[in-house]
RNA sequence: GGCCCCGUCGUCUAGCGGCCUAGGACGCCGCCCUCUCAAGGCGGUAGCGCGGGUUCAAAUCCCGUCGGGGCUACCA
């Protein structure tokens, strides 16, 4: 085994099927972590082999998902790259010259036995048939291969495993060990000539220059047979060096099974959709498995670039935690600068209808005016709708909802709506500041109410919600008439 | 079943033989601040799976055991 290259390459390769998982993108940080922190490059490359279960879908959610995240990639679609191109569904040929040469080199053989006959000789031996193949076609004579192509029957490519113990050393395990003949000869090419992703993957590592595999904990299982394969490759020169291994432990669900993707928890753009930071987002997931330090835990992508150390990974199992990853979400919202918090909480009120799908200026305005007073109180971006919705809302269509009336509205709250109507009315400067005195003169003074008896009826009167912004701003932006109006809709 | 991985508060983690009567964060509980809700401040709750070793000394090293998980396709 020759070294590998100073330059750190790491890669990205999933298979479009699906959407996005977490799991998936926690994978991805830290690749993209790791390259940024070593100087090195990210390589972003579609395993696209099965055409029965990969979609164009599926594949544009996930540069979908990459951008939405800010995270770029060196080499690979829509980027290019020397070692092009990066779809593994237009490398056909790549695979079928590189399987010739594995064939003729006597690296890989022809297997001819269906599933159902290595099931039906393992239970013949008295074995398990989940032992899987049993290496019976090694030594198949070209008498036999000739006999079997005369009944019908086409070959399957399999690389023979070789006759030792696979040891490699894991950056997050330490030195794992895969004893000789626990590993059944795998198939690398379908009968039909089409290449799996047991031949694709360490293939396109290798002609791509990959020095470190950093992937989930559920490929362990299939490190040595990709270890032999580049083996085989090196002996053939289409590898120059076998590269290094890391691998990341699994993000679960409720439960201690590892997430799923039928798991609507496990769907990225859940996240997007309520209203996660892609900053705050991935801060949480690099969490999973990682830290920045033992007293810290809120960072920013280029501490974390700055900061990461594939080595110091935790190598147990992640439980996602939604309430967590809310928290330190919410720590990046209130870092965020108010204009920028206003910008990115707009699409978040015409998804929920509180604007439309193009707010005039005053509109996006206003949103600014109150970024301060809801900025802090949320945790998510669509936590804002309902928080502004008092504001945008049209007095036709403003109603309170019926729990706050109930308990704060009716007969018993017509003085204190009476007292605030006169002096709302009676204000004369339209201030924050004004209206504070103005209803403590009324209110607190006037009628010696404990000021969380006072102000309850008045924040529903005019917010229709017992949880609002801060009450004298609310009025403030509100305006006097529409405050007024409302004040009065209110006396019961 | 076989192979492999993992085992510190409920959860995510710090810890890499003495700094640990185990630190931080989320959650939860209480208090303070306060026009609501948050945010913020203060305090509290709770953990080294078990059993053997090694050592003057073990959460840290070794063995075993129990428990959990992943993989076991002509999917990736």
């Amino acid at each position: 085994m020759s070294t590998a290259p100073e330059q750190v390459r790491a890669r990205f390769c999933p298979s479009p099927t699906g959407t996005p998982h977490v799991g998936l993108i926690r994978t991805v940080l830290y690749n993209w972590a790791f390259a940024r922190h070593n100087g090195g490059k990210l390589v972003f490359r579609i395993e696209d082999t099965d055409a029965a279960r990969d979609s164009e879908e599926s594949y544009n959610a996930l540069l979908d998902a990459l951008r939405w995240l800010r995270i770029d990639w060196d080499e690979g679609p829509e980027v290019g790259g020397p070692d092009g191109p990066y779809r593994q569904s237009q490398r056909g040929e790549i695979y079928t010259d590189v399987a010739k040469r594995l064939l003729d080199a006597g690296e890989l053989y022809e297997s001819f036995s269906s599933p159902e006959e290595v099931e039906a000789r393992r239970k013949a031996a008295g074995q398990d048939p989940k032992l899987g193949y049993d290496n019976a076609d090694r030594e198949l004579t070209d008498e036999q291969k000739a006999a079997f192509r005369a009944d019908g029957r086409e070959p399957v490519l399999r690389l023979r495993m070789p006759d030792e113990d696979i040891t490699f050393t894991d950056l997050i395990r330490g030195e794992i060990t895969f004893k000789v003949g626990s590993v059944p000869d795998p198939v690398l090419v379908r009968a039909n000539g089409a290449p799996l992703y047991t031949l694709t993957n360490p293939v396109d590592d290798a002609l791509m220059r990959i020095t470190h595999v950093l992937r989930g904990e559920d490929l362990l299982p299939s490190t040595p047979r990709q270890i032999a394969l580049y083996q085989a490759l090196q002996r053939i020169g289409v590898a120059e060096f076998t590269p290094t291994y890391a691998h990341m432990p699994l993000v679960r669900g409720e439960g201690n099974k590892k997430l799923s993707k039928r798991d609507p928890e496990s769907n990225l753009f859940f996240y997007r959709d309520k209203g996660f930071l892609p900053e705050g987002l991935l801060n949480y997931l690099a969490l999973l498995g990682w830290s920045i330090a033992e007293d810290r835990d809120v960072f920013t992508m280029d501490e974390m670039i700055a900061a990461f150390d594939i080595g110091k990974v935790s190598s147990n199992p992640a439980r996602f935690d939604l309430k967590k990853a809310e928290a330190i979400n919410g720590d990046h919202m209130r870092a965020l600068d108010p204009d920028d918090f206003a910008q990115r909480v707009l699409p978040y009120l015409s998804d929920a209808g509180v604007l439309p799908a193009s707010p005039s200026p005053e509109q996006v305005e206003l949103v600014r005016a109150m970024t301060p007073l809801v900025q802090e109180r949320i945790g998510v971006l669509s936590d804002a709708a309902p928080m502004m919705r008092f504001v945008f809302v049209s007095e036709e269509d403003f109603t309170v909802e019926p729990d706050a009336a109930a308990k704060n509205l009716g007969e018993a709250a017509n003085s204190v709506l009476e007292a605030s109507i006169a002096a709302i009315e009676g204000v004369t400067e339209w201030s924050a500041a004004e209206i504070e005195q103005a209803l403590k003169t009324a209110l607190i003074d006037g009628m010696e109410l404990k000021p969380r008896k006072a102000y309850a009826p008045v924040r529903v009167a005019i917010s229709g919600r017992t949880v609002s912004p801060p009450l004298y701003e609310s009025i403030e932006l509100l305006g006097r008439e529409r405050t007024l109006s409302r004040l009065r809709a209110a006396l019961a």
